[in-house]
DNA sequence: AAGGCGGGGCC
DNA sequence: GGCCCAGCCTT
């Protein structure tokens, strides 16, 4: 049915002299190269290549094999992380790491499903790692090859899930022929220069003599997301300064948004705007400005407020009780999310 | 099957 | 503004 050295050949052809320059590619002969690989996988989920990068290195400076990762801690690795997002996936690395140390002799396993089984590790990501650590056969597929194969060879979309496993079928079809590592790396970079969401630069690619797709002038494939109306919210974030200068943070909760991560105190985040000017307590309080920010699923408006922490304003306020304080100089040192690091922003002023 | 979970870059 | 990105997990 499918012929899958009508891919193979011209695809490979063209990534070995296309191919993107990233660093956990340099030689996947390296001994070390899966542990790299395996970071750039969980760095990578839902995050572009270009944001990986401005992380990838200072993490591989900082724990360059996997026994030194499974010494860390999640506050350290939390540091590292601060601004990437997805804060779980490095607690989750971490977790990985350690599992592989003390239970796989610190050896990256090569079997899917035993890779499977590790926190943050999901179908794509097993797969992947079987196939760029191992050059090992598999179904590895991600959006990009998702939509390259789907083009390639018109499949039928209306069913994201069903139009998936039609993907990964024609994907483990490919991979056991030839080249896995190259194939699917090949293909994932192929879908984010040339066979892109919107306007795919048919005319340079590699594969245009088979893809049905350009055959027929049809372009249309996109996952289609039902729009949802984001809600906003409100809530106010309190900058509280000691006399020796330092200010007050704390730890969020285990699980749910931004998980174990710093901040400063704030009141919960509510759809209702907060009577801004009403209350005499708040009336009294140092506003210092706004911090506006979109999550994935709300947008969230702070009000940012200074508050000393020896004045009678601070009755007002919910003090944490196993909060740290922290010099200006030393927020770098905390695993901030990016909220919290627009919020550190009024500390100078 | 659907929604929570970050953040930045693109248009 | 909306869309997208080397997805995973919980419910």
């Amino acid at each position: 049915m499918y012929k899958p050295n009508d891919i193979t050949y011209p695809l490979i052809s063209w990534y070995k002299s296309n191919k993107r320059d990233l660093p956990w590619r340099y030689a996947f002969n390296h001994k070390n190269a899966p542990y790299e690989i395996l970071v750039s996988e969980f760095m990578l989920q839902q995050t572009t290549v270009a944001t990986v990068l401005n992380y990838y290195d200072r993490f591989i400076e900082r724990w360059p094999t996997n026994k030194d990762l499974s010494n860390a801690t999640e506050d350290e690795v939390l540091e590292i992380w601060s601004g990437l997002g997805y804060y779980s996936r490095g607690i989750n690395l971490l977790k990985t790491s350690k599992i592989i140390f003390h239970d796989y002799a610190n050896k990256i396993p090569k079997n899917i499903d035993v890779l499977k089984t590790f926190p943050g590790v999901g179908e794509y990501m097993s797969s992947a790692i079987a196939s760029i650590a191992y050059n090992l056969p598999s179904k590895a597929v991600d959006t990009n090859i998702q939509r390259v194969i789907t083009r390639y060879y018109q499949l039928d979309f209306k069913n994201l899930a069903r139009n998936r496993k039609m993907v990964q079928d024609i994907v483990l079809l490919l991979t056991s022929n030839d080249s896995p590592r190259d194939l699917i790396q090949g293909l994932m970079d192929l879908g984010s220069s040339l066979c892109t969401p919107k306007l795919p630069n048919c005319e340079k690619c590699p594969l245009k003599r088979g893809c049905h797709s350009y055959r027929n002038s049809k372009f249309e494939f996109t996952l289609k997301k039902i729009k949802k109306m984001i809600p906003q919210r409100y809530g106010r974030v309190y900058l509280i300064e000691r006399s020796d200068g330092s200010y007050l943070l704390e730890r969020r909760a285990e699980k749910g948004l931004l998980a174990k991560t710093y901040q400063f105190p704030t009141t919960d985040w509510c759809e209702v705007k907060p009577p801004s000017d009403s209350p005499k307590s708040y009336q009294k309080m140092n506003i210092v400005g706004k911090v506006n920010h979109r999550f994935s699923h709300f947008t969230l408006e702070l009000t940012v407020i200074k508050v000393d922490y020896e004045s009678r304003d601070i009755k007002n306020i919910t003090v944490p009780q196993n909060g740290i304080w922290k010099k200006p100089n030393q927020l770098d040192q905390l695993g901030l999310s990016s909220l919290m690091r627009k919020a550190s922003k009024y500390i100078k002023v």
